[in-house]
This record gives structure tokens, C-alpha cells and sequence, in this order.
DNA sequence: TAAAAAATCAGTATAAACACGGATTGCTTG
DNA sequence: CAAGCAATCCGTGTTTATACTGATTTTTTA
């Protein structure tokens, strides 16, 4: 049987190769391409198939949702483990509307690594012990246990996030309003509604509560 | 001659364990301390020395400006080489502040490292390649040349980045102007010169130019 | 299908932020 | 020393945001 072709997807280059150092050393697993971004990723896959994408969730040009989309279309074949600094239930869900095949933090263990690799390459998916608690309620969720999924949604609404992305944008409540043709008042409202969601007492707790929690990021405004 | 003990302070562990991976490839060094923050560090330091320390900035628990005053202050023949994600101005001038022994991002080149960490203990200095341009300039002021510091000092003065840390932290001007014994007309005129600065329309422009430019950090709030 | 949540609109009032003026003090620097 | 800048103070007025209410419609979900 031969080597397991892996792909490292990360735009920071001293992670890429001490990465790749480190699944060299695991028996029977190769790199075989390393990208700085998506772009330079699917060009790569082109000439070079892999059997397990390594994806960064957060990098320029392309990001990991953006790229992980047109693989899974472009490659079918190509195993997706997500790598990320973020664990929230946010990025979690989103990776899992992105039927990617596993996901991971990088705080996780060398040999968790080493599993998730194979266990994605093998069985087709894979979470990260760390990842207990979340994927633990979603799975209560599917049993349609006592806690109920809307508990773990994401806090606010995709309106709401679209507003609070307009507001970062600099926009007053009035300017978004006619952007998105609804009253003024109604933007107020929501203005409201989200800071009583988080417990701010102005529309910059909002924000950063937003960034904090990797529902916005500093990249996208 | 014994081999050169390298000593990894970094919050994530598979960073770390990769990074060992790859230091330990290079000829005549051996990481001989692994920590996720600077507390853990400092005591393991008592018991194991070691020559070059590779230091993250941004760390929970203790970060890497505060670690690195307390192993110079504790351990002053150990050097210090910091990694981070940032390569701004600010963070480098911070650095250079702390007297630290080097810098270089997590973009550079594994080559790049292993002379990092011999140049660091042998010369006692080293600037990571991706930095050129800013030390450069440094350069150049430093010979008292045509460019002036002034223009690539931090576009916000020390006390306008307390204000807008402040207004962060949700505290509205007339908060502001209390706890800093100052009026609120003060601190308003504060506010709307970081706005003139970066050309925001409100502070939530300058709250977000500044995390862009990580004059602030997520982290910090 | 009934209940819950999201999205919408709105009146009244106050508080806060922003715009545009101007000014003084002290410190650094060419 | 003159110029520049940071930090401070302030008057007047407008705009915007927030507080405290209440409500309807549509969509989602249990």
C-alpha cells in the first residue's frame, strides 16, 4: 500500500513545514502539498492529488470556507480536515454545513494529529477530543434529547451579523437602513436586540464581543 | 562543545511539538523547555537552563511582554527570541524596548530560523528578513539620515491608545475623563483626533484601524 | 398546528457622540 | 529660538444612539 499524500493549507510558512516535519514522521503519510492560500492550493491539486486536505480556517486572499467549498466540488475525492484556532460553535457549524471531514484546534495533541489523519483518510471523518462538549450536545441534539439545538445556535441572527458588519463598516443606522430598504427605527431595534444578546452596553461591546467569538474578523472589514 | 538548549514558550501545543520537531533537526541543538505561557516557563526555567528562549507574543495566562521583563530581570544569560504573528512597527518597537534578542513572524523560513537561534546566541542579535524594510528605517534614523522617526512612529500617542482601550471597555467619555482625572471636553477632543488620524467617521472606524494594525488586540479586551 | 423567534415598525425622551470653532501649556527638536 | 506636537480645556450646536415602551407580520421550529 502506498504512502498517504497529504496537503497543508496554512498561510503562515515556518507552520507548513514544522508541519510538515511532523507528518513525515508518521508511519506511511507523506506531504505532498503545501499552500500558502486557497488559490495556490487548487492550482497545486491539479498536477498533485492528495488523499487529506490540512486547511486553515483563517488566511488572506482565499479563506479555509471559501476553499473548502471548491475542493470538495473540484476534488470529491480529497478528505478535508479543518485546522483551526477557533473552536467555537460558529465555526464548527459552519465547517459542518461545509461537510468537511474533520476538525481540529491547534492546540490539539501530536498524536490526535496522527489519528485524525488516518481516521479521516479511513473512516471519512474526524473531531478533536477538545471539541468534546460541542460535538457532545449536537449529538444529544440528534437523539432529540432533552437540550434543545436552538440553545447552541449561533447568538445572533444572520440579519442581525449582517448589520453589525454594516456598523463596521461605518454606516449609521439611517445608512443602513436605505441600503437595506427597511425602516430606520427597525435598524435601531436590532441595535437593541444585540446589545441586550450580549450584555454590551453600547454597539462596540457588540463588536467586539463579535470579534472575539469569531463570528466577524478584523480580515473581512 | 554541548549542544545549544532551546527552550519553546508558545500557547499551542502542536506549534510546539512541530517546532521541536524541527529545531531538534537542526545540527548541535535540542529543545530542552516546552511551555504554553510565561508563568509555566519561568518555573521550569529554575531547573532546566537553557540558552536561546523562542517566545510567543500572544499568550493567555502571561504574555510575551511581561514573560520576557521577568526572564531577563531572572535569567539574564538566557536570550530571547521572539515569534509572532505581527510584524507592525509598534510590536517591534515594543520588543526593541524589552531589549529583546530577536524577532522574526511565523511567515519566515525554517533556514531563517535555525540562524535565528545561532546568530541570537553567538551575536547576540538577529532580525528576521521579512522585517527589511522597518529596520531599514530604523537604520537610517538611527544614522540620523533624511527620514525622520517621527513618521514612522505609532500613529496614536500612548495616551490616546489608553482612551481608545477605555472606550473598549465600554466606558463612555465622561467614565473616561473620571477615572483619568481629566474633563470630558478632553477626552471628546481625544476622540476626535484618533478619528481625523485614520480618517474614521466614528470611533468604531478607529477601534478597528487600531486592531488591524494590532495596536490593540482581541485578546487584550 | 400552536408556540417561539425573527423581522419589522413606531412614539417619546434623554444621553451621548460628533462637528466646528478656538485656546493654553509644556516638551521636544531641527 | 521657532516650530511642531501632545495633552489639556471649552462654547455652541447638531446629529446619532440609547432607553423605555409597545406592537404586527412572517418564518421557524417543537
Amino acid at each position: 500500500m502506498s504512502d498517504l499524500k497529504i496537503g497543508i493549507v496554512d498561510d503562515h510558512l515556518l507552520f507548513r513545514r514544522s508541519m510538515t516535519l511532523l507528518i513525515n514522521t508518521f508511519q506511511g503519510m507523506q506531504v505532498v502539498v503545501d499552500a500558502e492560500n486557497g488559490k495556490q492550493c487548487i492550482s497545486k491539486l491539479i498536477t498533485t492529488p492528495v488523499d487529506v486536505l490540512l486547511l486553515d480556517i483563517e488566511m488572506p486572499v482565499m479563506d479555509g470556507y471559501e476553499t473548502c467549498k471548491q475542493v470538495k466540488t473540484r476534488f470529491p475525492d480529497v478528505k478535508i480536515l479543518i485546522v483551526s484556532q477557533l473552536s467555537t460553535r460558529e465555526s464548527i457549524h459552519k465547517m459542518m454545513e461545509l461537510d468537511a471531514h474533520g476538525y481540529f484546534t491547534k492546540n490539539c495533541n501530536p498524536d490526535q494529529l496522527e489519528s485524525a489523519l488516518r481516521n479521516v483518510y479511513e473512516e471519512g471523518f474526524y473531531f478533536g477530543l477538545e471539541l468534546g462538549s460541542v460535538i457532545k450536545e449536537a449529538m444529544l441534539w440528534e437523539k432529540n434529547n432533552a437540550i434543545p439545538y436552538t440553545t447552541s445556535k449561533s447568538l445572533f441572527s444572520e440579519r442581525e451579523l449582517q448589520i453589525i458588519k454594516m456598523i463596521c463598516k461605518e454606516y449609521k443606522s439611517k445608512e443602513i437602513a436605505d441600503k437595506l430598504f427597511i425602516n430606520h427605527r427597525t435598524v435601531e431595534t436590532h441595535r437593541k436586540n444585540v446589545m441586550d444578546k450580549c450584555n454590551a452596553k453600547n454597539i462596540i461591546g457588540v463588536i467586539l464581543y463579535a470579534l472575539k467569538n469569531g463570528m466577524i474578523t478584523v480580515e473581512e472589514l
